[in-house]
Parts: C-alpha cells; sequence; structure tokens
DNA sequence: GTGGGTGCAAAGTGTTTGCAAGTGT
DNA sequence: ACACTTGCAAACACTTTGCACCCAC
C-alpha cells in the first residue's frame, strides 16, 4: 500500500468522524496516524503501545472505544484467526476483498485476492438466500513449505 | 445426519480415546452421549446444561477439558463466528469439508457444501506454498430474504 | 495401586463500562 | 456551554488451572 494511499483512507476516517458528529481528539489523532501509518497487521494491544509512542496519554480504553470505529467505517478489518485475540487490518482501503493465510506455527499472515473465490462465495450466499455482510475465508495452515525455503523463523511456540 | 453415522462417531472418540490411553469416564460418556446424540451446533455452555441432564456430576470444567479433545480427533470442529463464544460442530465425520453461513440477526446457521468452493481453496493454498491444516469460510449475513419468507424471527438483539 | 480424571473455586485474559473530570466545537 | 471523550479501575464473559480427592484400568 502506497503512502498516499494510506493518507486517503487516514482522511476518509476523520471526514467519516465529522459526519458522525464525532470530535477530533488529540488520542483519536494518535491512533489514526498509528494505523493508517502502517500496512501491518496489529492487535490492540500492539495499537495501544504504539498509539502511546506518539501521544503518552492514549489509554487501553480509548483505543477498544476507538476500534469499533474503524472497523464501521469499512477502513479496518477485524479478523479471528482461532488466536485469543483479534488482528485488525488497514489494507481494505484499496482491495477490500482481500483474504488471509496464517501460518499456525509463525503466525506470519499472508494476503491474497482470488476474484474466482470472490465471486463463487458471492453466488452461494446469494442463492442460499442471505445478503451478505462480511465474509472471511480463514485458512489455518503451517507453512513447512516456506520453512524449506529458509522463511519461516517459526517465532514463539 | 443419520443416527448410525452418530453412533459411528461415537465409537470412533471412544477408540481415539483408547489410543491416548485416556479414560472413559462416566463424564465423559455423558459429555460424548450428548455430543453425538445430536446433529445440532453448539456451545461449551450448552453442551454442560444438555450433559448435566444425562449426569449431573459433569462440570464445567470437564467440558472445557473434554472440548480440545473432541476437535482433536477431527469428529468435532470448532467454529468462531466473531461471537464472544466458540460454536461446535459435530456434523465433520461425514463432511470434513462443509462450510457456514451465520444471520447476525438471528443467529441462525446454514451449513452448505461445495467442491469447487474446496477445489479452489485448495488450490490457492497450494499454490501460496503453504500445507492446509484447516480452512473455514465465514460468512456473516442478515437474512432478509427469509424474513420475507417468515423464517427470521430476530430471536434476541 | 497408580496415574489419569474430577469438581470446585480462584485465577487468567481480552474486552467493556461506570464515573467524575476534561475538552473540542 | 454542552455534549462528547477520556483515564482509571472495577466489572465482565468465557476459559483455564491448582488442588485435594476420586476412580478406571
Amino acid at each position: 500500500m502506497a503512502e498516499s494511499d494510506r493518507i486517503a483512507a487516514k482522511t476518509k476516517f476523520l471526514d467519516f468522524l465529522e459526519e458522525k458528529n464525532l470530535r477530533i481528539t488529540a488520542q483519536r489523532r494518535a491512533i489514526v496516524d498509528t494505523v493508517f501509518g502502517t500496512d501491518q497487521h496489529f492487535t490492540a494491544e500492539q495499537l495501544l503501545e504504539w498509539a502511546k509512542e506518539k501521544d503518552s496519554s492514549v489509554s487501553r480504553a480509548t483505543v477498544y472505544r476507538t476500534l469499533p470505529l474503524l472497523t464501521e467505517s469499512g477502513l479496518v478489518h477485524e479478523m479471528d484467526f482461532g488466536k485469543d485475540y483479534k488482528i485488525y487490518d488497514p489494507n481494505y482501503a484499496d482491495h477490500p476483498n482481500h483474504n488471509h493465510i496464517i501460518c499456525d506455527d509463525c503466525d506470519k499472515i499472508v494476503e491474497f485476492e482470488s476474484d474466482r473465490l470472490d465471486q463463487l462465495e458471492d453466488e452461494i450466499s446469494t442463492g442460499l438466500g442471505f445478503k451478505v455482510k462480511t465474509q472471511q475465508l480463514r485458512i489455518n495452515a503451517s507453512c513447512e513449505e516456506m520453512k524449506r525455503l529458509g522463511e519461516c523463523k517459526n517465532k514463539g511456540n
């Protein structure tokens, strides 16, 4: 994701706040700068840590109160890979339909897009009479292939 | 799922316990009878409640200690739809690759299978160099169509 | 007999919330 | 000014765990 896209996403979110008559506080600014200052996935706890570096007055409560706004705006997606924490992805402004594979060994996440997959998912859902809100293909894998290539460091575990 | 299949699944699980030198206790028997006595999805709390009807000595701790064994055996799958509890599905013995759509309004879950989807998922994962462990397509939807047909009661919320 | 299993209640973990004080508009 | 926001710490909901007793094998 190019820096210009990230700045655009940030602007969109500030507009989103304005539309909802929500205030742009110093804490929210720090959080937003953090979120759209990277294309990395993050947890609530990581966001708190990073945002605190920009503004030490940011508290855990504010992070947890801001995350729903970020996801509601559609600019950040919440993902659940069966770990005990949720992972947030700030790359949805440009690629709203991408999917993820997570390596259960090293927690590495790889993003991918597939038009065929999206199309098939829509087809099935509509065929079953549902109005789709969100869909998430979650693939848990072990990157044994990557290990062979020397890319899986097996951090943790 | 036919009753004969459920009995087969139960037998498989008891074999699984034996192979691992784990004991078949009265409490585990009550839990297993419950799990494979239905084809309904359930939560940990529901399982506790149902199992207690068969054997009132079953405790929450034992349910939580048995669930990992059930999923490890491959006969029950753990699913996460972003609610604050996990949902367990005892129908994996016969249909290991089925997927789910959940209605965020009424919590209704519909199962479906799609060979094309499974095939495409495999293709993509393998292409990215991963050895797939599990894959779960999670679709959150609102069954507005079903409401029109009078099937969505919008329980709760 | 012994090593695994159990219930209980306390502890853990990620997240939410009540409250009084603070602040953007 | 007024309503929205904040930090703090207590509260929550689900799940895990230490311990002493119990029981399947």
